[in-house]
DNA sequence: GTGAAAGCGCTAACAA
DNA sequence: TTGTTAGCGCTTTCAC
């Protein structure tokens, strides 16, 4: 058995509130019974129980985070920026993967809500209508992690995706392109899909573009082959000179499919992806991309939860980080 | 608040022996008071608190796992496998990560010692002497994932390190290359680096072929640059026609450095890395690679833990799963 | 079949 | 300054 509070306190001749005290407020317990404890404490290697102390000061320091799934690299790189952040702040992190079904979602909520998680972290996916509800069912603090919400007043951290968007094909077309191709996500979803398929939209229109339904090959987020995407896409489009896809997962994509077809990147067809995960600067050739600070993200969004579970102020609700297009190899002017 | 145990006697007019009873031993309580009881937790969404349960059972249903750095993608396989297989058995999964730091490592002990996690799965290095007996002054049942140990009796699931980079060699040996490169990880790693190193110039050795010095070089192996590797090594050595890189992440620096100094891959010179990560079905070309099987590692290490956990007999302690050359595209003929 | 009471490991009044 | 006690939310004897 574990050694407890009862066991110090035997070996230390002291009651137990004197161990408590010592480990709570040590200037309240007189130097020699506090060394006795602290040597007690010390022979038996006592740890408090987390479990009764969360019991008592109804916190766990353990927060909860829902993603779609950790095998999507750009999640690793939050993940990582969170869990830096969670062991300054003294908190652990209880990973769970949705695959965005709300099923699987609601089956963690429900697990976080037993286990007395301090808070949430809820990434990159809308939030929709139920989710709110249960989520304001169960009172618990919340951040969005690389998604927002305009109906709710929540907190959240993300990127100005449509902006990027626009950036990442307003650069393509300073670059002389005219004819561009995009594989964006479907438009189901709001955050990824609707604003960057709008940042691309905004910038042709802005440069007089010809918008062409053909030139738009969508998604649905997580599931869909990157190969394949690519070879939809220039299946049903044609003339192609540059193409913008919303991941660099999706980028690769291209990038396979153009080599494995013989069309030669980037002097023939320009390729941009999204996001600039670590890979992307070892692709062939060195993909151009919209770096996300997904580490920051991660990272912020700790630090925000952090404060709204202490009921500290926090004068942005919806943070913006910046983004920045990586000019690497895979953009070349027409 | 949150509803307890007591709300819900109260409303169903039992005592809270009664509510515990319907939630444990249904069968025991009368159908009238029964309803009214469920119906009372349905009212206000009772959920028990799973700390004064755990603090009873002494079990919180609570896995941690360590691994070096959740943005290799190697590792995010793995915790999906850990995931799901969690998922089944009613685990949460806590994850840290360690970048292979003794001391974060053993801070994150000491907090899962004291949120007294059920067990650990401890991913991808070494076992030293002095983790070994925290782990066993903890008392905490452990599994090894991707990684074993010879000096102690811990249970573990890996592939056979040796045997897939002798089979990786073989393959490239088998297809008339003789003058073969290897970018191995640091020899001070006895699971992935010693093993594959060994099996290599077994290869090398039974084939009767000369295990050049400057044919090899060595990555610590988390933080160094693949880009870097590959350059370092095309520098000491020559004539190469074909790399063994150790990972995909250092096969596609191998990739993008030859792509950069215009040496055609397969034609010139052939790659085959390791692990078949997700990406490097994309690569450019599509790369040749010793397939692991990541996700059945993590989920397999979890039936094992809980296993151990539940003090059923596993029959083995060791166990291996096989590991499988994927030819794809990056590899040639001689 | 059901409730009262003890106890899991700890903290926090409250007295002394 | 210190110990005694109640209580956090739950389970589990033990009587009834």
């Amino acid at each position: 058995m574990k050694p407890t509070i009862k066991d110090v306190a035997k070996i230390a001749s002291v009651s137990i509130s004197t161990v408590s005290r010592v480990m709570n407020a040590p200037d309240t317990v007189v130097e020699n019974k506090k060394k006795r404890v602290l040597d007690a404490i010390e022979e038996l290697k006592y740890k408090p129980n987390a479990l009764a102390r969360g019991l008592i000061y109804k916190k766990t320091h353990t927060l909860g985070v829902v993603i779609p799934d950790i095998r999507n690299p750009y999640y690793a790189d939050i993940i990582r920026g969170m869990e830096d952040a969670s062991k300054k702040s003294g908190y652990s992190l209880i990973i769970c993967n949705t695959d965005t079904d709300g099923n699987r979602l609601f089956s963690y909520l429900n697990t976080f809500y037993e286990k007395q998680i301090d808070g949430l972290l809820y990434t990159s996916n809308p939030i929709f209508p139920d989710y709110y509800k249960e989520l304001k069912r169960l009172r618990m603090p919340v951040v969005l992690v690389a998604t927002h919400s305009m109906e709710y007043e929540l907190p959240s951290v993300k990127i100005n995706d449509e902006q990027a968007a626009y950036d990442a094909t307003q650069f393509l077309i300073d670059s002389g392109h005219r004819n561009i191709g995009m594989i964006s996500f479907d438009l189901g979803d709001s955050i990824a899909g609707q604003t960057r398929y709008q940042g691309f939209v905004r910038a042709l229109r802005e440069n007089n573009l010809e918008l062409k339904r053909d030139n738009i090959f969508f998604v649905s987020e997580y599931f869909h082959d990157p190969y394949d995407a690519a070879e939809s896409l220039f299946r049903q489009s044609s003339g192609l000179t540059a193409v913008f896809a919303v991941s660099d997962v999706l980028a690769m994509g291209v990038l396979s499919y153009l080599n494995e077809k013989g069309v030669a990147v980037p002097n023939e067809v320009s390729v941009v992806g999204f996001d600039n995960i670590r890979l992307s600067a070892f692709t062939v050739p060195k993909l151009t991309t919209v770096a996300q600070p997904m580490y920051q993200i991660g990272y912020r969004a700790v630090e925000k939860l952090h404060a709204l579970i202490n009921g500290e102020a926090d004068p942005v609700l919806r943070e913006i980080v910046p983004h920045e297009i990586v000019v690497r190899a895979s953009t070349g002017r027409l």
